[in-house]
DNA sequence: ATGTCCACCTGCTGGC
DNA sequence: TGCCAGCAGGTGGACA
């Protein structure tokens, strides 16, 4: 389920448990998720003290001493546990730091990921070598776009979903953005003139800043154990909202599943 | 190359 | 109450 703004927020949470930390323990309960975990995760990994943590696109990166950094991806149903009371199923990866923190990834669908690459050659993992830039950064423009969807017939909202065109935006902050920004899902990506795209970008960097803050106030209430990482309240405007009333006209939220997914989204305002 | 669909998994919900 | 279809915020591979 997470987007760019809960994996943001999941680094968040974890930074304090984990940087300048050592990892006094790191064990499986499986295999691996999406793909195998590396066979030598837990020998690379144990005693390694952490020297940072971040995130690109969707993905956590955790850095560590020894020149590795462990990257994980939540995929649709991740999350991080923070000194959990109990164990629950799907708990599948267990970190235990030298100062008697514990963190577990549970992930039920196992959509996820956990890889370990080299810190110096993070360019070379194969997921990171097409991304698009950082919808929050400065890539991101209306030149940019108007570039990347020059001549393109793909409804922009797949274009948007596309991590190699923008990098972190999933269904829910597309439909939210399209709406913020007056779209219609549908329409060509090359059929935008470059001052709607203009607004598109100013919707796409307001809808994940404000979906990020939300994220950090739920994350300054849960000092207590037992935390998950990530998930927090947020009032969307289109998005699970079929059938109820546009907030800006009033008019029915339409829904329309495409290849498995639902958008959301107002006719009359989005054009 | 581009656009579209499906598989990969488990859990939850709503309708019957 | 019980069952089952449908749906879920991701990625990547197959196909036309």
């Amino acid at each position: 389920m997470p987007e760019l703004p809960e994996v943001e927020t999941t680094v968040r949470g974890l930074a304090p448990v984990l940087a300048g930390a050592r990892i006094a323990a790191l064990t499986t309960a499986r295999d691996g998720l999406r793909r195998p975990f590396p066979v030598d995760l837990a020998q690379r990994m144990t005693g390694a003290r952490i020297t940072g943590l971040s995130r690109r696109a969707k993905y956590g990166l955790i850095d560590s001493d020894r020149g590795d950094t462990l990257i994980f991806h939540l995929g649709m149903s991740g999350r991080w546990r923070v000194d959990p009371a109990e164990a629950w199923p799907h708990d599948h990866l267990r970190i235990e730091t030298d100062q008697g923190r514990v963190l577990v990834l549970n992930d039920p669908r196992r959509f996820g990921s956990v890889d370990l690459v080299p810190t110096a050659a993070l360019a070379d993992y194969p997921p990171f070598a097409a991304l698009g830039p950082e919808p929050l950064g400065p890539g991101l423009t209306p030149a940019y776009l108007a570039a990347a969807f020059d001549g393109r017939l793909a409804p922009v909202k797949a274009l948007l979903l596309d991590q190699r065109i923008v990098a972190g935006l999933g269904n829910i902050y597309v439909c939210e953005a399209l709406h913020r920004a007056g779209i219609a899902p549908a329409r060509a990506g090359g059929r935008i003139a470059t001052a709607r795209l203009g607004a598109l970008v100013e919707a796409i960097r307001a809808v994940l800043a404000e979906a990020i803050e939300a994220g950090g106030s739920s994350l300054r209430d849960y000092a207590r154990p037992d935390g998950e990482l990530g998930y927090f309240a947020k009032d969307w405007r289109v998005y699970g909202r079929e059938g109820e009333p546009c907030l800006s006209c009033a008019k029915p939220v339409l829904r329309r599943a495409e290849g498995g997914r639902s958008t959301f989204w107002c006719g009359a305002c989005q054009r």
